[in-house]
DNA sequence: AGTACATCTTGTCGGTGACAAGATGGTGCG
DNA sequence: CGCACCATCTTGTCACCGACAAGATGTACT
């Protein structure tokens, strides 16, 4: 939905949503400024608002580029693995790598949930992650497939949010992977 | 640590400390704006600035007081009950309950995290959450302790993270405290 | 050629955080 | 009692930001 062809700048609306990324990488929502942003792409002050429309619709760019990355990377796990651990595990690795967009998604007060472009996007990855969970839930005595469902979203989730967080102990290491992989296995009990 | 004796308005300090968390409730950390809550106190707009010298330093005293009542809360649910699970709810209801503290503790980009106040409450709160997995740890042939502790955090804080982002499925109902209890026991299989 | 349109610029407004300097009032000491 | 000290709060200011409006510029299409 950009426009396919340069005009002034060349791909403004491209440019500007990669800078934010860059931004809210290195230091948060809270210091994102459009202006920078401007700044940063060599053009005058009010012209990403012309794209986005004001600071909350560049969040929900941002917010349905991440929904996109993570159904496209939960699914692709899915189809790679048979165990759903590595759906966790892509789930944790999505944030950790693209950490920004983790942020924001997770963050409704930041930008318009209920974006249609966000909302499909959204369910896409909803439906690999909650796919995933039924292979597993089939395997054991496991009660009902919803709440395995939303216990395991729940530990990979809480577990990427303290792990950006340097929230938990160092004794993990510093392999994300490894330590989803030690950690969600107590879940599925398959230690 | 706040001073004893009011002086001009009463006790500053306190009344926009609460007039904080009553904003950060209603509207997120986003529309927190230290001149709208020297208004609401009647006193000039650089008023707040003394007891906090900066709006991470307010932010700062939010996070200790929320890091105090949280290990205040995971305390006493430890002592009530010898299920840890009864510790997971209670953290999941502190979450629930107190919203706006638990928003920005874990948000260490708007505060200082290195706070000696907030650092040694964090550090009782980490006691007590631990404490209380130790007990269940050692009664399944479970894994090793710290791994357990992690995935027993993951699991509340992620689901806590969840529930008040309205991410999660309508079928848990509207009580966080038995949504809370279905699903940690599958964690710790005590079906 | 000329119109229609998307894109970008310039200018402006209210609001905010941070800082500096000064006013105000309580506290304690001689 | 007088006075100096200090915490508290006020006033004033600056740079920055988001949002909006109006105009300029380049592109596409007829």
């Amino acid at each position: 939905m950009p426009p396919t062809q340069p005009y002034h700048h060349g791909d403004l609306r491209q440019a500007v949503l990669t800078a934010a990324v860059a931004v809210l990488n290195e230091s948060g929502p809270a210091q994102l400024s459009l202006r920078d942003l401007a700044r940063r792409a060599g053009v005058s002050h009010a012209a990403p608002a012309h794209h986005f429309g004001d600071k909350a619709g560049l969040l929900t760019a941002v917010a349905a580029q991440g929904y996109q990355l993570l159904a496209d990377a939960l699914t692709a796990a899915q189809q790679r693995h048979a165990d759903f651990l590595e759906v966790g595990v892509a789930y944790v690795r999505f944030a950790v790598d693209h950490r920004a967009h983790f942020e924001v998604m997770f963050r409704p007060d930041l930008y318009r949930p209920d974006d249609p472009e966000v909302a499909t996007a959204r369910q896409r990855a909803a439906d690999a992650l909650y796919g995933g969970v039924r292979s597993v839930a089939a395997t054991g005595r496991g009660p009902d497939i919803p709440l395995a469902g939303v216990a395991a979203w729940s530990l990979v989730h809480g577990f990427a949010t303290l792990w950006l967080n340097h929230a938990l102990p160092t004794t993990l290491g510093d392999d994300p992977e490894t330590a989803t992989r030690a950690v969600a296995a107590i879940l599925f009990h398959t230690t």
